[in-house]
This record gives structure tokens, sequence and C-alpha cells, in this order.
DNA sequence: AATATGACCATAC
DNA sequence: TGTATGGCCATAT
């Protein structure tokens, strides 16, 4: 058999849906954390890149859970997000802000 | 192939 | 408290 491609982990894009999927509702996760749990600490930038590209409504991956590390929403997506977040019995500020309690996955915080 | 762009983040100043 | 810089990743031009 000709050469195959040594033992790659999943690529990102895979990881990322995986991650996100994988937040219970209720709860949010950081585009950094979700980064690094994929695997690629520091590409929180990629996971952004891969959650925009979902439909947006008819899809499985609960991408309104993902927020920016501080705890604020991305802009073009704010609206839905917050509206989604609260549903789910988030608390969300007016002004797009998710306290740092739904945030937290650790204990320390 | 190189450059520009974006739902980002941490650090430096 | 803001602004700048480097890193990361895929798409579009």
């Amino acid at each position: 058999m000709p050469p195959k491609k040594p033992a790659e982990p999943l690529p990102f894009s895979e990881n990322v849906m995986r991650q996100v999927r994988a937040i219970p509702r209720g709860q949010v996760r950081s585009y950094a954390q979700v980064a690094l749990y994929a695997g690629r600490p520091g590409a929180a930038r990629g996971v952004g890149r891969e959650l925009k590209l979902l439909p947006g409504q008819a899809t499985q991956v609960p991408w309104w859970r993902v927020i920016r590390s501080d705890g604020t929403l991305a802009p073009p997506v704010a609206h839905e997000q917050a509206k989604r977040l609260r549903a789910e019995g988030v608390t969300v500020a007016q002004h797009g802000q998710v306290f740092r309690v739904a945030l937290k996955d650790r204990e320390d915080g």
C-alpha cells in the first residue's frame, strides 16, 4: 500500500465542532478554551472562523455557547447569541456581557 | 503562491 | 485604560 500520512490528530475543524457540541446547555465557553481543548492552543481565531461557517439557525452545533474570553459577545452575532443564551437561562447584561460565573469551567475564578 | 480578512487572545507599553 | 504586536487557522482574491 502506498505510504499513508502519519497518525495525525483529527482536523482542527472536527475537534472544534466536537468541543462546541460538548458544551452543556446553560453553560458557555470561550473561543480560546475551545481551541485549547481542540488541541490547538492559541487558535481562538480559527474557532471563530469555523463557527461563522455554520448555518446559524438550523445547526446542531450550539455556536451561541461560545463567547469571547472577556465575557463579551462577538458583534456580528451578539444579538442572536444573547437571545439564545437567555433562552437557556444564561444571564446576559444589556451591554452584551456574560457574567464570568457562566464562563468558568475551572474551580479557579 | 502571496496577501488580506475575520464571530480571537495574551502580552507589552 | 487604550493602542499595538505577534500568534493561530481557513477562506477569498
